[in-house]
RNA sequence: GGCGACGUGGCUCAGCGGUUAGAGCGAUUCACUCAUAAUGAAUAGGCCGAUGGUUCGAAUCCAUCCGUCGCCA
């Protein structure tokens, strides 16, 4: 039975390269996902963008003397280049500066309008009088009023560490020009009227405690219980949505209140896309389909409570009936630290996508992080933790078992898949063990516990490895090559069946041990850039093309007799020299490579 | 200050009320040579942060404290 199960992920702000807290937070862990529902065949639809809006853009843009548009341009063609290279398989991975999020994001903001979640409320902002605009708090710094210390910033005092006020800063001036006066101004804005949604959001958490994470749950519950206040959805900058109504051309929409609507809209522009303007209805508007938002937990109240409330004021659009589809899970991870210390873009302490996967293969990163995910608690990139899981596990353990066996095969059998009289119990056992990891591996995933299902899957692995070692083919191939020939049927099969398992995890390698087991056709889909044009504009995405993937999740009876393809190794073994090489990457200066795919 | 998390063998972590506390790495010994010296078997190694309490029984629940950290005021 196969269901529609929606796999969205964070956007994340284009000021900047993609970084192993984004995969380990959500990318990667919604990857394994999508490609695992794939898999099982069911209806899996994929979305995630840049995020084009937001001050830090701005600040980023401003630091270097560019526009905000180039800026964004910039980071959202590397994220397209470096997910493709790690495999992340969106189906539709775009952004929000297009005309489809900013004319559905304007709708949204009519209907809530309409609907009378809206209302109006009078800000005190920092006015800058030769800019003639409203400074963002990011733009501003002041003596702190608390403890008086003189470069506070903002919203936070570097010095005390308090959250501030910046209207009442002490003589507040502005980051870009010093010598500016700040005056304190009011301002209209439109508001979200949360608290009219305070029992309905109570009640979809009710609906999904049991099965959510329970800090997920506590987090949202103690949100609202704190007490929901409407939330400005309205700032005075200039790049933004424009907000559409007469009389507000200087304002835009608040970037928090546009970016979690990408997860309709780009679902939307995926089905225009795709030739089927309502398919994205199947999962929008389908009580039995399943919306998982893959987020960091900084983002959680955004995505249990803003975006739900947002969905449940506008419940009806572009459909006749209502019953729109809220999240049905968010299975937030924590934070993944690097060598022990937090991720700092200002200090450089990152690990930069681009960079490692210059150096390393896209399922070592991938192995690593997801042996890694901070899915309970923070967790640690550590490059001695690379360097000993990659070449400890992933080559040793199964990178050797596949090439030991398929090399053995290969030379000692002709090129074939040994054919055998029968099989030994013991065989029939090994190869069972390999089959019930379907299920065990499976329910673990559907579950989003994927730390636990790579370890169960690399557990049989070993398994796979110390029978292997009782049944030593490379004995008995003198003596008594009748029984050499079941035990490697025996191992190859499980081979095959634990490289499924796994394929989720190591997509590439994956495709690499079907082929040298003698299968044709590709695993999963394939992944490429395209450009769609709008009226009066066009944009990058990638996009994920699944029409010729043959993968199933599901146990396979490898034909005796079947001609093999000459393996190679399929990981490279690192020197430990790598450990303090990559060590001295962090916290110096980094210079941004050109990314080739 | 409020909220929350964490503190288990050398390292990374699992276990979260019930038989002698587990795994991977690392260490030691042995076996094996098909394999990127890759694998397997065995052994050693822990008074489960501290102190009280609840209980027939606590690493597991409660309180306090110490230490590490995050979020919010």
């Amino acid at each position: 039975m196969s269901k529609y199960i929606h796999v969205s992920v964070a956007w994340p702000y284009s000021n900047g390269d993609l970084h192993v807290g984004h995969l380990a937070g959500a990318y990667l862990p919604a990857d394994i996902f999508a490609r695992y529902h794939r898999l099982k065949g069911d209806q899996v639809l994929m979305v995630s963008g840049s995020d084009a809006h937001g001050t830090p853009i701005s600040v980023e843009a401003d630091k270097r003397g560019v526009s905000p548009v180039e800026i964004f341009t910039k980071y959202h063609e590397r994220f397209l280049l470096t997910q493709q290279k790690i495999g992340i398989s969106y189906n539709l991975f775009t952004h929000t500066d297009t005309e489809n999020h900013h004319q559905i994001a304007q709708e949204i903001f009519t209907l809530l309008l309409e609907h009378g979640f809206l209302y109006l409320e009078t800000q005190a902002l920092l006015y800058s009088e030769k800019e003639r605009r409203f400074l963002p708090d990011r733009y501003v710094e002041g003596e702190c009023y608390i403890c008086h210390y003189p470069n506070a910033r903002g919203d936070q005092c570097d010095n005390c560490g308090n959250l501030l006020d910046a209207t009442q800063l002490i003589n507040p001036r502005s980051k870009n020009d010093p010598t500016d006066q700040l005056v304190v101004r009011e301002s209209e804005h439109y508001f979200l009227d949360l608290s009219k949604f305070s029992s309905q959001l109570l009640k979809y958490l009710d609906k999904h405690e049991d099965h959510w994470r329970p800090n997920v749950v506590r987090f949202s519950r103690n949100f609202i219980s704190e007490g929901l206040r409407g939330r400005p959805i309205t700032r005075d900058i200039d790049w933004g949505i424009p907000v559409p109504l007469e009389g507000w051309e200087s304002k835009r929409l608040y970037v928090w209140f546009d970016a979690v609507m990408g997860y309709l809209t780009a679902s939307i522009e995926w089905a225009k896309h795709t030739g089927q303007p309502d398919a994205w209805k199947n999962w929008w508007y389908n009580a039995d389909a399943e919306i998982y938002n893959f987020i960091g937990k900084d983002n959680i109240p955004f995505h249990t409570i803003i975006w739900p409330a947002e969905l449940l004021g506008i419940d009806g659009i572009y459909n006749d009936a209502t019953g729109i589809s809220l999240p049905y899970d968010v299975p937030a991870n924590e934070f993944m630290n690097i060598e022990g210390a937090q991720f700092s873009k200002s200090r450089n302490w990152a690990i930069w996508l681009p960079d490692i996967l210059d150096r390393y293969q896209p399922d070592a990163i991938r192995y690593y992080v997801a042996a890694t995910f901070p899915e309970t608690h923070d967790s640690d990139f550590a490059w001695d933790g690379f360097f000993n899981r990659v070449n400890g596990e992933l080559l040793a353990a199964w990178g050797n078992l596949v090439n030991r066996m398929l090399s053995f095969a290969y030379k000692r059998f002709d090129g074939k898949v040994p054919s055998f009289d029968s099989l030994t119990d013991a065989d029939k056992a090994m190869i069972a063990r390999s089959e019930a990891a379907f299920e065990e591996v499976g329910s673990l995933i559907e579950k989003v516990r994927l730390r636990e299902a790579l370890q169960t899957a690399m557990g049989i692995v070993r398994e796979a490895n110390g029978y292997l070692d009782g049944r030593k083919p490379w004995q008995t191939i003198k003596d008594d090559p009748a029984d050499a020939a079941r035990a490697v049927y025996a191992i190859l099969r499980v081979i095959d069946n634990l490289n499924l398992v796994l394929s989720p995890f190591l997509p590439f390698s994956a495709q690499a041990v079907h082929e040298y087991l003698g299968y044709d056709g590709q695993l999963f889909g394939t992944q490429h850039i395209e450009t769609y044009a709008e009226a009066s504009r066009s944009h990058n995405a990638l996009v994920y093309n699944g029409s010729a993937a043959i993968g199933k999740w599901k146990k396979r009876a490898l034909a005796q007799g079947q001609a093999l393809r000459e393996p190679k190794a399929l990981y490279t073994k690192l020197d430990p020299e790598i450990i303090e090489q990559e060590r001295a990457y962090l916290g110096a200066e980094r210079i941004e490579h050109e990314i080739f795919v």
